[in-house]
Formats: C-alpha cells, sequence, structure tokens
DNA sequence: TGTACATCAGTGAACGCGCGTTCACTGATGTAC
DNA sequence: TGTACATCAGTGAACGCGCGTTCACTGATGTAC
C-alpha cells in the first residue's frame, strides 16, 4: 500500500520523481493531455509547487518522461498478454505471440485513449533513454520469432514492423477516438484487422 | 487577393465566421493546436476580441469548426488526386483511384502534421453538419468501385473501409510524427503500405 | 421615396483564473576526519 | 564515536502572462409602412 504523498511530518519525499510520474500518468488517463501541469501534479503529491524543479528541467521534460512511462505500461500489457498464451505448437505459438500482442494494443487504445495519446506523442527536446519494455521492440521479437519458424520471408521480416505497426496502430488510434462504434463492434473489427495483417505478412 | 482582415474604416466584418476558421487553420498548422485561442484569432483577424462571440458559442465549438476544415482540406487533397490519374482501362482506373486518395491522405499527414492531429480529434460538444468532401466517404467511393468492377469480393467491401483506413491512417499517423524516418525514407514506406492494402483487400 | 425602428454584428473595459518559472531560503542527510 | 560542513531536496512568496468569458455599449443594416 504505497502513497504518493510524503507523510507531513517528513521534509524530504525520497521518490519524488517516480511520484510525480505516476501521478502523471494517473492526471492524463483521467483528464486528458492538456490537465497536465506542474502545479497540480505538485498539489496531488503533496509537495510545494516549485519541488518538482529538483528532478526536471521543466514541463516539457516531465511529459516526456509521461510519455514514455505510457508506453513502457503498453508493453507490459503486451507482454502480459503474450505470456499467458497456452499453445505447444511453436509455429501456432509465434503466431499466437503476433496476435496477442497486436491485441494488447489495440485494446490499450480502446480503454486508455488518453494514455495512447501522449504514448506517441514526440517530444522532440529531451533525450530520455529508450523505454522498456518498448512496444516497438516486442513486435520486432515476435516477427523475428515468426521468421525463425520460417512463417514469413526474409522481405516480409523486412517490411513487417511497417506493415503491422501501420494497421495495428491506425485502429487503435481509431478505436481510442471512438471513431470504431460500441466496444463490442471494436472488438469484432480488431479481430477483421488483426486477421488482415497476417494476411498482409503472407502467413493466412 | 483576400485579405483577412477588415480595412479600418468599416465596423462590419462581413466575412468574419469563415476568416476565423482560415486563420484558425494557418495558426494550427503553424503553431500547433495548443496554440489556438480565440483572442490571438482575433488579432490575426483585425477584430475586437470578443467578436467571435457572435458566430461561436466558445473556443470548443470553433476547435470543431478548425477540426472539420481541416477534414474537407484533406478530402479536396484526395479528390484533386483523383482527378489527375490518366488511365483508360476502368480496373486500373479503380486501383489507381484508391492508391491516389491513400497516397493524399499519407501526404497530408507527412506535410501537414498539425491539420492532420486537428482533423482526427473528436469534439464531442458540438453538432456539426458532416464536411464536405469527407475523407471516409471518398474512400468508400473507391471501393464502390472496385465492387463495381468486381475487384473485391462483397465481403471485401464490407471489411475494406476499415481495413484499408486503420492501415494508411496509421502510416499517416506516424509518418505525421517523424517515425518513419527521412521524408525519403517515408514516401518508400508510403508505397510498400500501400501495396500492402491491396493486398489485404485481395487485389493483388 | 423617406423614415422609424428592430435587429444584427461589432467594441472595449474588466473579471478572475491557473499557469510556468524565479528567487532567496532552510531543513535533512551523508561524509571526512 | 562525535562533529563540522558540503550537498541535496525541499519551501513559500512573488512575478507576469495569456487566456475565456461577461457585460453594457454602439455603429450599421434592412425592412415595414
Amino acid at each position: 500500500m504505497s502513497t504518493l504523498k510524503k507523510s507531513p511530518t517528513e521534509f524530504h519525499h525520497g521518490e519524488l520523481r517516480e511520484s510525480l510520474i505516476t501521478a502523471g500518468i494517473k492526471q492524463v488517463e483521467s483528464h486528458g493531455l492538456n490537465s497536465l501541469s506542474l502545479r497540480q501534479l505538485s498539489i496531488v503529491t503533496g509537495v510545494s509547487q516549485t519541488a518538482a524543479y529538483r528532478h526536471f528541467e521543466d514541463l516539457e521534460h516531465l511529459k516526456a518522461e509521461v510519455s514514455k512511462a505510457s508506453r513502457e505500461i503498453l508493453g507490459k500489457m503486451m507482454l502480459a498478454r503474450i505470456a499467458r498464451i497456452d499453445e505447444s505448437d511453436p509455429r501456432k505459438l509465434a503466431i499466437a505471440r503476433l496476435w496477442e500482442a497486436g491485441d494488447a494494443y489495440i485494446e490499450f487504445g480502446m480503454r486508455r485513449p488518453n494514455l495512447f495519446e501522449i504514448a506517441f506523442i514526440s517530444y522532440d527536446s529531451p533525450k530520455l533513454k529508450p523505454e522498456d519494455p518498448s512496444p516497438w521492440g516486442i513486435l520486432n521479437s515476435c516477427l523475428d520469432e515468426l521468421y525463425e519458424k520460417k512463417l514469413i520471408s526474409a522481405e516480409t521480416r523486412k517490411d513487417g514492423p511497417l506493415i503491422a505497426w501501420s494497421m495495428v496502430h491506425g485502429f487503435a488510434g481509431l478505436a481510442s477516438q471512438r471513431f470504431t462504434g460500441t466496444v463490442r463492434e471494436t472488438k469484432l473489427s480488431a479481430e477483421i484487422v488483426l486477421n488482415s495483417v497476417l494476411r498482409s505478412l503472407k502467413i493466412r
């Protein structure tokens, strides 16, 4: 049971940096990207409104970290779905992994639209360490596995990331904007889209 | 040579509504979605800062109109590219139309990223007339034509919009965020993506 | 054709707000000796 | 083990800004008679 606020007796927070990012994620998720402000975050975190400057150069840098954290959440969701697959046939397993990764990506867009939005805004100014796990990296691992199992050609392996990412990212974006109908309709459409990814990769 | 500003002698502007939307488009295109404000637009348009309220309920409604106008610009670009096609074989023509429409969409994302962004944000509050021309409508016309020419099946006609739109919209979004490398690389990738759309529609 | 008057489309001053950021400061911590 | 002191991570007051929106107003326009 961890609390974001420091207890009022202690002067030092100890984990302010992490707390601010976590609070940022919550704020964006429930009130949208533009509601992110240093002041708000400070209040929520129980800290003076200038404390954040000990950890972030400015608002832009904080946003970039929240963006990165969102991608990491997405990456973890993809990995969790992949880990849950029960399949012994290695070829079917490789296909199922790509499918589940893509479906998790779409689900993230649909269920957490504001996080999806900030995750894929590029903040130029700050140089961050690459996120871990990275959705892009996971997709590439899936394609590597498909290639190793001879399910896709070398050329498809090369173009695959672009094709799969465009399609899944596009649909996830449309779903996050509620352009794809009800939740039920969106789930049906997601199946069509994922099948279409496999067809594009010449797997089916 | 039309000017956005009214001449200082005249009290009535005459076309303030249109001028504000046009100024909004320019503002978003060059300084991003968040730079849009009623005050800024009023200054640019040469009008007092409250004049806009005679034409728009509030900022949100103005944004929705700018968003709609962006989609119309995109629609016009798609139609312009379609009109420029020189091809007599009706089946090849139908395919070329889909291709050019998709390519125009991607080009819009790449070249006018800020307009692309505002075009596909959904503003719930205001009910607007649907845009004309609408990118979605154009895509559907292309698919209708492919179906009439027996180039796609009835089932593909049904799923086609989703598949084509996801893929093209996804890639355009990635391109607009500069996730697809240089302009040259992006153009090469666009070809791969559009070919992949055709494959998904079982045309090639 | 001329005029009274309702309506429309502007003005300009003012309000209150939340924000990013700066500054000089202080409490807490850790380390060298 | 005890202490001096540098460094780190907070505080709180203050700044200036741009913004959306309201209000009472006024100039321009069009229409009924």
